[in-house]
Order: structure tokens, then sequence, then C-alpha cells
DNA sequence: TCCATCATGTAAGGTGTTACATGATTGC
DNA sequence: GCAATCATGTAACACCTTACATGATGGA
């Protein structure tokens, strides 16, 4: 499980480098799996041993040559077997809820502060994912059913966004700054 | 930084034992951490080696003995350290998003069936929070400023759970059994 | 007698982060 | 000359999960 999987599915759609993989992550699925640099280029060793890929070197003219990771057919299998497992609740492990849920052993000024900035980070954040997702729906690059779950995923993550936003805001306002 | 906060921000409310941890965590703050029985153990030991906590035996009758844990100053101002630090964004690792982003990869048939089970785990999940929520409002167990972070962050969750709900049905209609 | 609950752990392995290393090319 | 981007990695450590171990008490 893991990122393991998360690789896998991008090379389903196109064959890529550990950087092109790392490019993808952090521009368009970073809401959903964030990878840093060494996790990757572990992993593709990993998938590479089990057989689920394989590399050749590519020369590039201007720039350094670079690994091309392509998936096999026993790595096609592997993803769909976990596609086909039930969908299990994700693993809780949040941060910010941490942090509010023990909010009152902060100094109250502090975590006001602390509460406003975050609004603010999402709400920026949130911004820029509707822009990607207005950009996807009019560009029509990718196939119809694939872009469809892409758009339905980053509908989610927006709509709760919109969702903490909106609980945050009833709160601030419930707790005058004075 | 993981589950040691956690337990030190427990632990700061009530002097308890490890068994006393799990079960705080898996029947209320689940939602935002959850950490299963040798991570809560071998985190004690660390939080006591650290001078975080001290431990001392505590016999009871018709049961086994328990360790009882107390946080220290140096504990409690560590943990006032950690809440004093910026609130980062959570880490993203969300299984299920990315579940349904490579959703195209999966049985089409399957895939609704996914769903659909999906959302009424989430259903239920969110009126037991529901639940749990009406219990800490009207029953003022905890102080005043303690109750209002906690009922912040349990809401923030069932407003989540909300928002995910209504994309999964406004995807489902847009996609007839047939 | 056997199962559930209470209570605490060890060992092994998988997953993820941080720090550091290396070296090429392009543009200012 | 220097910073940014391209490209791939190793090492050490932190964190988390799964499987397994142990033993007491209370109730059916």
């Amino acid at each position: 499980m893991s990122l393991r999987f998360g690789l896998l599915g991008l090379l389903a759609a196109n064959p890529s480098s550990g950087y092109d993989l790392k490019r993808t992550i952090t521009r368009s699925t970073y809401y959903i799996w964030n990878a840093t640099g060494p996790q990757i280029y572990t992993t593709l060793h990993k998938l590479r041993e089990d057989g689920y890929i394989t590399t050749e070197d590519l020369a590039q003219r201007g720039k350094p040559d670079k690994q091309i990771h392509t998936i096999t057919p026993v790595g096609r299998a592997a993803l769909e077997e976990f596609m086909s497992e039930p969908i299990r609740a994700s693993v809780t492990r949040d941060e910010v809820l941490l942090r509010i849920f023990f909010g009152n052993l902060a100094n109250p000024a502090a975590m006001r502060r602390e509460l406003e900035a975050y609004l603010d980070r999402i709400r920026e954040e949130r911004a820029a994912m509707e822009g990607a997702e207005a950009r996807i729906t009019s560009n029509p690059g990718t196939k119809h059913e694939a872009r469809r779950y892409q758009l339905l995923s980053l509908r989610i993550k927006v709509a709760q966004y919109r969702a903490t936003e909106a609980e945050l805001m009833a709160f601030m306002s419930s707790t005058p700054r004075k």
C-alpha cells in the first residue's frame, strides 16, 4: 500500500521518470498524496525489483539523461487488484484538527491569529484548486472517464476546504476579538 | 509531529494509563489521530525517557495493576512549545481520494458499488459524530474553553463528511446506473 | 471451562522525512 | 561567476502497522 499504487497509477497513464513523477505529484496530486524525492526514487527501485515496472535510459540534449519507467503487465495486474479492494477509510492523522482540539492549551490571542492565518491559507489553496478545476473542464486533455474521476476527487477536496472555512468563520464570529 | 503531542495533550487534562489513552482515542479522537496499542506503549516509553511524563503503579482490585502516567513541567513546556508553532497543513495522504482519482482504472460497476458503500459508511460515521456532538453540548463535563475547541474540531470533521457526501451524490446522479 | 475485558508489551518490517551528495546545463 | 533547474540518489532516523506473547479477573 501507499505511494506504490500512486506511482503505478500515474505510470499506467504515461511512462515517466522519477523527476517527472515528482513534478506531477507536486503540481497536481499533492492534495491527495504528497511525496519527497528520496521516497519516490526508493519506491521506484522497489517497484522494479517486484517486476511492476521496467526502466530504460533516455539521453536528452541540453539536459542530463533520465530513466523512463514503464508499467509491466504484472504491474497492471497488481494495480487492478488494488483497485478492486474495498475503499477503506483514509488513515486519520490530521495535525490541523489536533491543534484545534487542544486549542485551549494555547494562548487565546495566538490561537486566534493561527486560526486566521490557517483560514487565509486554505482559502488561497482552494482558489488555486478551483482554477485547476476550470482548466481541466475547459481543456479536454485526458480521456473523458479519467477526467471525470480526477474532477470528482478535486471537487471533494474543494468542498472539504469550503466546509472547513465555513466552520472556522462561524467559530471566529462567536469569539469576538476584543 | 506525531502521536507524542496527542498523548501529551490528553495527559495534560488527566493522568492516565496507556490502556485509558487507547480507549479515549478509539472512542473520541479516532477521527483526528488514530493509534494502535503497541504504538501508544512505545511512545509512552519515549515520553518517559525524555522526562515529559512520570509513571507510577496503581494496584486495582478485581483488575490487573495499571501504570498511571502524569505530565511533568518539562512535558507541559514541550506541549506549549508545540502549541505555539504555526499550524501547518495536515499531511496529505488520502487513500479514499487516491482510489477515486484512479477510478477509471476499475471496473465501472464495481466502482459504483464501492462509492455507494463508502457513502453509506461515512453517512453512518457522521451520524455517530453528530450524536457525540449533541452529547457534548448538552452535558457540560469539561471546561468551557476546552469544550468549545473540541466541538470545533468535531464540527469541522462533520462538515467535511457532509461536503464529501454531497459531491459523491452529485457524481452518482450524473452517472445513471443503467 | 471458555470467552470477554483489562493491561502491557516485544519483534519485525514497512513507510516516510531530513540531511546530505553529486553533477550537468541554461540563463543572468 | 552564480543561481536555478534538471536528474538521481544514499544514510540515518522517525514513525506506524501487524503479528505474536503474556497473564490476570469476571461472568456465562
